[in-house]
DNA sequence: ATTGGCACTCACCGGTGGTTAGTGCCAATG
DNA sequence: CATTGGCACTAACCACCGGTGAGTGCCAAT
C-alpha cells in the first residue's frame, strides 16, 4: 500500500503543478519512482478503484478527486516551512500597522500575496473580545456619542440622540460606572452585567441611562459584528482557463457576507481545510478553503485564511496561512 | 449632421443592448430611421471615417470606439431618471445604517446592485473633514488612546505610549483646550492650528503633550486617510465571453488602491466620465469609470462612481450614480 | 441624395483525417 | 507472482476544407 500512496502524492504534486492530467510516462520519468509505467498503470487502476483519481476522459492521463487530495492532506502531506525571505516579508508587512482597521487590511493582503490566492480575514469578533473602555461624549446638550473600545483594538461608535438632557455630573457618573463595571469583561457578558444598570442612576434620569445602556448592548451585539475584508480575487483569474470558466460564480459567492462567514466558521485553533464538494454552497464546489482561528495570547478571535481552486498547493499553502495567523496573533497582542 | 448623430446613438444603444456588431440591416429595421441600408451604409462609411466606429472584420457590422462613446456620452445621451422602484430600493438600502462604516458598505454594495457594475467608494476624505470632537483617553498610567471624530462620522484612533505618565488634571486641561482649538474647523487647518499649542502647557509636560499633538497630525494629515471600498466585483465576469478575457487585468488594477485612488481623483462636483482609451491605466483600456463627488451639504468631501465595460449603459448607469451620490449625501448630513 | 442590385470578403460551422498521449490487456520474464 | 515490454485501441487535438450567411462597398438608376 505504501507504494500506491506514494504514486497518488506524485500525481498531485505533479498535477498541481502542471495542471494536467498526469500520465503514467511521465509519472515514471519525473518522479524518483523505480518502477515501470506499465506497474504506475496497474496501480493507477487500483486508485481509480478506490475513488482517489479519475480520467477526465479515455485516453487521457489521472487527475486527483476531492477524496485524493483529502488522503493526500491527511496524510501525505508534510508541512512546507516557509523561506527565510518570506517570514520577513511577512514581518515587514505587518510593521507600522497604526490600527486595527490598518492591520486587517494589510493582513489580508499580505495573506493573498504569499499564497497567490484570495485572502479573507475576519475582524476579530466583537463578543470574544473583552472591554477596555467605554466613553460617554456629550456633542451637544441632548446629543451622545458612545465609544466602545475592545481589547482587540477594535472600535465602534455610534451617535445617540436624547429626549432630556442629561447634566455633566451625571455623564461623569455614568462614565466611571460603566467602565468600572465593564473594563476587562467580555463584550458577550455585557447584557447580564448591565442589565439593572440604571437602577443606580436618579429617577429622572433612568429613562436616558436605560438608552445609553441599550446602544452599547447594540454595539457589543451587532449583527454587523461580524466583518469580513477580502482581498486577491484577481487570483482566482489567474488560474486560468479551466477554472477561469467556473469563476463567476466563485466571485459571486464571495461577495455575500453570509457565504464568506460560513466558509469561516465559528473561530477555532486548529487549522480545517475543505475540499471541494466538502463545501456545503454548491457554487464553491470547484475550491478548497483553509481557515485558522487566530487572536491575542492565543485564544481565537476570529478566523482567517484563504481559498483557491482545488488543485492548489496544500502545503504551502496551508503553512502560510497558520504562519500569518501566528504573525498577526503576536502583533494583535503586543501593538494594538 | 443630424441624421448621422442620429445613426451613431441607434449604433451604441443596440450594440449596449446586444453587445454583438451591428449592420446596416438590423439599424434600419428595429430603429425607427425611415431610410435604407444602403444609406446608412454611406452614414456609416462617414462616420467611419471620423472614427466614431469601427468593423471588428471586413464582413462585420460596426462597433462604436471610444470616441464614439464619448460624442454619444456628450451630446447624444439624455439622463434617464430612476424608476420609482430604484428609487425606494435606495432609501431602503440606506436605512438603518449605524455608523459610517456601515454608510460606505451599505453605499457600495447599493451601487453594484443597481448598475449591475463594479462600484467604488472612497471614505469620506479626513482632510476635508471637519473635527467634531477630539478626546484623549488614559487607558493606563502611560498609555493613552487619541480619538478623533470627524463631522462626516468618519473616526480615527490610535494608541500612545508616552515616556512619562500625564496627571488628570493636564489631561483635562489638554482635552478642554484641543477641542476649543480645533472644533468646527477642517483637519487639513489643524497643523497650522495647532503648531505652537504645547507651549502653553508647563514646561515638564511639554514634551508629552508635544508627542500628543504629533500623534493627531498625524491621524489627520494619515497616507490611509484615502480609503476605498469597492463591491460587484463579479459583475464584470457577467459581461463574459468577449469581456472575460480582459477582466484578470482589470482585477488586478482594481486591488491597488493607488490606480482606485487614481481613478476616483479629487472629489469635485460634476459627474465625470472616462471611457476606454481615456484612461491613463492601461489595464483598464477596456473599461469606462463614471465618477461623481458626494459629501454632506453639498460639498463633495469624497469620490464614489462605477466601472464597468466601455460597452455599458451609460444613461441609466450615469443616473445611477448620480442619485446614490445625492441620496447618500443627504443620508450623511441628517443621520450620521 | 437615395436606393436597389451585385460582387466580394470573411467569420463561422461541420466534417474529415492524421497525430499523439495515454490507456488496458496480455504474454513473457526473473 | 509481481513486474515489465509490447501492442491494439481510444479520444482529444489540430489543421484543413468547403459551404453558408451576414454584411459591406461600389455603381448605376431613380
Amino acid at each position: 500500500m505504501e507504494r500506491r500512496m506514494e504514486i497518488l502524492r506524485a500525481i498531485v504534486e505533479d498535477y498541481v503543478a502542471t495542471h494536467e492530467p498526469v500520465g503514467s510516462k511521465v509519472l515514471a520519468a519525473r518522479h524518483g519512482l523505480s518502477i515501470s509505467p506499465a506497474t504506475i498503470r496497474n496501480e493507477m487502476a487500483a486508485l481509480e478503484e478506490e475513488g482517489l483519481i479519475i480520467q477526465p476522459h479515455t485516453s487521457a492521463g489521472r487527475i486527483p478527486t476531492d477524496l485524493g487530495y483529502r488522503v493526500f492532506v491527511d496524510r501525505l502531506s508534510s508541512v512546507k516551512p516557509l523561506s527565510a525571505p518570506e517570514k520577513r516579508a511577512i514581518d515587514k508587512f505587518l510593521e507600522g500597522a497604526v490600527d486595527l482597521d490598518d492591520v486587517v487590511a494589510r493582513t489580508v493582503r499580505l495573506l493573498a500575496q504569499v499564497t497567490h490566492q484570495v485572502a479573507i480575514v475576519q475582524y476579530p469578533s466583537l463578543k470574544r473580545s473583552s472591554v477596555r473602555h467605554i466613553e460617554v461624549l456629550s456633542l451637544a446638550p441632548n446629543r451622545l456619542m458612545l465609544v466602545l473600545i475592545a481589547d482587540t483594538g477594535r472600535v465602534e461608535q455610534r451617535i445617540l440622540d436624547l429626549r432630556h438632557e442629561l447634566p455633566e455630573n451625571v455623564l461623569n457618573e455614568l462614565r466611571a460606572k460603566l467602565n468600572a463595571q465593564t473594563v476587562g469583561k467580555k463584550l458577550g457578558a455585557l447584557p447580564t452585567l448591565l442589565n439593572t444598570f440604571e437602577k443606580s442612576f436618579p429617577r429622572e434620569t433612568e429613562l436616558s441611562v436605560s438608552s445609553v445602556i441599550s446602544v452599547i448592548l447594540e454595539m457589543a451585539i451587532e449583527r454587523n459584528e461580524e466583518r469580513v475584508v477580502i482581498s486577491g480575487t484577481s487570483n482566482l483569474a489567474r488560474h486560468a482557463p479551466d477554472f477561469n470558466e467556473s469563476v463567476h460564480p466563485v466571485l459571486e459567492a464571495l461577495e455575500e457576507q453570509v457565504v464568506l462567514l460560513r466558509l469561516l466558521g465559528e473561530a477555532v485553533d486548529e487549522m480545517k481545510v475543505r475540499i471541494g464538494h466538502e463545501q456545503e454552497d454548491k457554487k464553491l464546489h470547484s475550491t478548497s478553503v483553509i481557515t485558522t482561528g487566530y487572536g491575542p495570547a492565543g485564544d481565537s478571535v476570529a478566523t482567517l485564511g484563504v481559498i483557491g481552486p482545488t488543485r492548489m498547493d496544500y502545503p504551502t499553502s496551508m503553512s502560510a496561512v497558520s504562519a500569518v495567523a501566528r504573525y498577526v496573533s503576536r502583533f494583535l497582542q503586543e501593538e494594538i
